[in-house]
DNA sequence: CCGAATCCGGCTCGATACTG
DNA sequence: CAGTATCGAGCCGGATTCGG
């Protein structure tokens, strides 16, 4: 107890930083159903740029929610999959991802109506 | 139905990045409880600047998630507050706001781990 | 005194190209 | 396949200024 995102010293805040960036959403919606290899990952959200999922993907493991296992192979076979702790944070971040994809005709009502507004 | 965050070009794209913006997360969970004045919102979120916080507020107008009430009076007086969809977006993003709150030592004991292991 | 708008530096983000 | 390197665009945040 005790933590509070309001506060500016909370260190709670850094944590919500760390969600709230850009790819961390789309990167533990994709790997709900189990481990994906770095191309997978690529492929699956698709437009995500191979340098900012490396540095999505190095936060999330920093953080422990993601666990990075190299296989050590040839060619190389890299995977990725959400810790425990990682699990935990993919209802919440499912349900975010839900409600942008059940809300958009609203989301876009408005801005029309706000553009509208404005000519 | 049909929207999918993870295609290129789905207009949920738009609405996720939207919601992922830096301070939405705070400004949406600050106006859980009814309407709020402008500086109440900048008291309440501490460190939060006047610029970042306008912008934030005018997105969310543009969105409709938010209503902006200026009373027309001398001093202003400006009132905020979440619409019935703004408010459909509270319980996720509240939802994201208690596990960060949660998780503290648990990431702060990850990262330390991390540093560790690189020394 | 409240609710901004404006300008500017720094840092992150993203596109493209390249490597082991 | 799984990343790195480089570089330009854009967002973030701070300081300053402004109208009611």
């Amino acid at each position: 107890m005790g933590y509070n995102v309001m506060a500016r010293t909370c260190p709670s805040r850094v944590v919500l930083h760390r969600i709230g960036a850009r790819w961390t959403v789309f990167v533990v919606n994709a790997l709900e159903h189990g481990p994906k290899r770095f191309v997978e990952l690529k492929t699956h959200i698709q437009g995500i740029t191979p340098k900012v999922l490396t540095e999505t993907l190095r936060t999330l493991e920093r953080d422990g929610l993601v666990l990075r296992t190299d296989h050590e192979e040839n060619p190389p076979r890299v995977e990725y999959e959400l810790t425990e702790l990682g699990r935990s944070l993919l209802e919440p971040l499912r349900a975010v991802r839900r409600w942008a994809e059940a809300h958009v005709p609203e989301i876009e009502a408005a801005n029309a109506a706000a553009a509208a507004r404005e000519s």
